[in-house]
DNA sequence: ACATTAAGTGGTG
DNA sequence: CACCACTTAATGT
């Protein structure tokens, strides 16, 4: 947990659930709130000029859903949708930042979760603009395997969906299916049963 | 069993 | 590559 879940509670946190295609909060909504995923996946994404959906994040226990924009007075640059079940510990701003001061400790971890995610964001960044497909993939495919222990091949199990991948890489779903599916022959990943392992 | 979503394929521009 | 059409596989209610 980025924030002890017992602090969050003993300063007003309330817990809050969520089931799969449920907003947390929606683009040019002030924030208003400490979010921190106490179970369960959460997306950040927005739609595009043209309809299509760009996932910025995503998120899993123990993150916080942009806390970033409760040091900034800027409105939700994007959505937060559950993309599981979820549990949601929610606490107000104002409480939230009281919090911090009261306990640096708390305050030194959401400064490095926030240093920490940017500095994936970079990555991420890099990655997804690079004018290759193939190298758009792969690299989004390291980038997720970084977070894993082990780094033995084969090892790392891709648990999005194959369109949720493209609206990652923003690549259609199609172009997605087929670079997967060269990556296997290469040997670079496997599929089983659908399910990819890099 | 029926409806819906996900994966996969072929062809076109 | 994107886009379109369509089949098959997997899930959901």
């Amino acid at each position: 947990m980025l924030v002890d879940t017992d602090l969050l509670l003993s300063f007003g946190g309330t817990s809050h659930n969520f089931n799969t295609n449920d907003t947390i909060f929606f683009e040019n909504e002030t924030p208003k709130y400490y979010y921190q995923i106490i179970s369960g996946n959460v997306k950040l994404n927005y739609t595009d000029e043209d309809g299509r959906e760009l996932i910025q994040s995503l998120l899993t226990d123990g993150e916080s859903v942009c806390e970033l924009l409760l040091f900034v007075d800027e409105k939700y640059p994007m959505n937060a949708v559950a993309i599981s079940e979820c549990t949601v510990i929610r606490l107000a701003k104002e409480e939230f930042l009281k919090m911090l001061k009261d306990h640096p400790k708390a305050s030194s971890n959401v400064q490095k979760y926030i240093s920490k995610t940017l500095y994936q964001k970079f990555i991420m960044m890099q990655n997804i603009s690079s004018p290759s497909a193939e190298k758009r993939i792969r690299g989004t495919l390291q980038y997720f395997k970084s977070f894993s222990d082990n780094k033995a091949a084969y090892t790392y199990e891709v648990k999005l969906t194959r369109k949720q991948f493209a609206c990652i890489t923003s690549l259609r779903t199609e172009t997605v299916i087929r670079y997967l599916k060269k990556l296997e022959k290469e040997e670079i990943v496997k599929i089983e049963k659908g399910k990819v392992f890099y």
